[in-house]
DNA sequence: TTGTAGGCGTTATCAA
DNA sequence: TTGATAACGCCTACAA
């Protein structure tokens, strides 16, 4: 059916060597580069790549794996990731892990088993031997979104830290003493940080921490809601909530609508993540927002410079300025 | 570096094709079964697609291709989809187009190129002649969402004519007589679909449409504000107005907010896809949800009867029910 | 610059 | 049931 380097050359009078040292850049004299040209035109040639793979022993493909695809925060990532790999003449697998850590590993292997050139991922944090292991045979992994200690590879994310230390300083500086937050997952590396942020403001602003007001959530909408129930349900109840991701966000605010509470007299509410967001909800909603382009971009060059060999060096964490938002849905007690 | 059948085969003293024929599922004297099984297991034996692909022609991977990888209700079509082939032994490759027909065309020849075994796409609409070919080569292809006449493939989509219908039938029931509608651009056919609802469930009540209030965007967010914005400043603006897709939805809730309208008092509103949305915005939105988990299994299921030649009839479109969820964002005229 | 020939890891045919 | 062997389509020394 389809023709093979083999059709071309007989097409042409070549040898098939000549037909594919041309196709892979090589020098031809002009004559046969016009002739070859021709054949591949008409006998309609794409090259095999199963069949180059066997022989190159690559891809010229990269997977990228993520905890959902139905998390747009990640699936905007994918898209910019996929597009400059694809200018650089990679092809992109893209899976989602639904945020299981056993199907985490099986996506790994079926990437692995697709022979992948380099891997661009969200790791979930409870597979780090297993992605070391990758690692170490030798094929490139930049993580994104997520950093673990035990994997030794390149990272790009969000500085958390401050993202979340500006949010809270801001609400401080307004006359908040009282902030609840909905943190992720206890042991997800990007809780921590969100979370060290909050502790750190507060630290420098000399103001109190109520360990009541901190609040653990899984980074879904169904958390995000119920946790700020709870927060409302304190004795005495927080007079501002930072919401640490898209997800959670959306729950919040669901839960506020149900609860009729007055945004920002009732509550003032900090989200994340999602810039759309803000306008969607009335009154207008404040949010940190993640770099999803520039994270995205890093992270597809990264592993490009690592694939090239180009970058031979450790790997190193690449950390992006996040943006503060701050719209309607703050109240300030100082005049 | 990695194992290979050879390997294997020396490991047990067996030869290559005795191997090659157990891994495929064919039959082996049990102790011999036992014995590779442990050199599999010791050697950390993978097989090497590659070569696999390049003998039998097939990849056992399924292409997957959507306008968008930021549109939430392709990728969560794409999530189910994906999942489905994986149970039963496909990979998928999944890719954006970014709206752009060109870029459709090239992803498509990328897919190819990988060998895709079959593919699961939502059309844009320009290329008809172009993915007639692909069907024609052979290749399994199954439309989501839209669907193409020129084209000879499978379809499953919801059921836009009544979606729509039921939405603006909803409308006139609670005495709305100036629905305002913003579509899709004019040439796609989901666009003509879901007018197609509006028009006869005005036909079928005897209300008269006022062209002005018939609207085309481009299903992008920034259309949806625009559009809203424009309906609200025809001369008699519209008592309702019914949004024909998620993003325009967002869309035009931000230019209600933007404008202070108050819903549903000033303006009622049916909006599109997003199930989520309906509690976001407050007071909480009326929706047309259409079944995106439904959708995506079909399709696969769809694909894989084809891939296994189980189906070898000729194509089918696939038509599911929308949902209708009319909340506090509708007036009623009627008491 | 061009061509010859060997091999990448697998499957499949055909004997044994 | 098992094994020797010829493809699959491509790349790459090496030789011409």
């Amino acid at each position: 059916m389809a023709a093979t380097i083999k059709d071309v050359a007989k097409y042409t009078g070549l040898s098939i060597a000549t037909v594919s040292k041309y196709i892979n850049g090589g020098r031809v004299l002009e004559k046969n580069k016009v002739l070859i040209d021709e054949a591949i035109r008409v006998l309609d040639f794409k090259i095999n790549e199963m069949a180059r793979g066997l022989k190159t022993n690559r891809s010229m493909t990269a997977g990228i794996l993520i905890p959902s695809l139905e998390n747009i925060f990640f699936t905007s990532i994918v898209s910019n990731v996929e597009n400059i790999l694809l200018q650089n003449g990679y092809s992109s697998i893209v899976c989602d892990y639904r945020e299981n850590p056993e199907l985490e590993k099986e996506k790994l292997d079926f990437l692995i088993s697709k022979m992948v050139d380099g891997i661009i991922m969200v790791p979930h944090g409870s597979n780090s031997a297993y992605i070391q292991q990758v690692v170490e045979k030798g094929i490139p992994v930049v993580f994104i979104d997520r950093h673990l200690k035990d994997v030794h590879c390149d990272v790009v994310l969000a500085d958390n830290i401050n993202a979340s230390y500006d949010a809270i300083e801001q609400l401080i500086v307004r006359g908040h003493k009282r902030i609840g937050i909905i943190c992720g997952p206890k042991n997800i590396f990007t809780t921590e940080e969100r979370l060290k942020g909050y502790i750190r403001a507060h630290e420098d602003y000399a103001v109190d921490i109520d360990k009541k007001l901190v609040l653990f959530g899984n980074y879904d909408v169904e958390s995000g809601y119920r946790m700020l129930n709870r927060l409302m349900d304190v004795k005495k109840p927080p007079t501002a909530i930072f919401v640490t991701n898209y997800e959670m966000t959306l729950g919040a605010v669901m839960a506020i609508n149900e609860r009729n509470i007055k945004i920002p007299d009732q509550i003032s509410l900090i989200g994340f993540d999602n810039i759309q967001l803000a306008r969607i909800v009335k009154p207008s909603l404040s949010i940190v927002v993640q770099p999803m382009k520039e994270i995205g971009e890093k992270a597809a060059k990264i592993l490009l410079s690592r694939l090239n060999k180009e970058n031979q060096g450790s790997p190193a964490v690449n950390r992006l300025k996040t943006e503060l938002l701050i719209k309607e849905s703050v109240k300030s007690f100082i005049d």
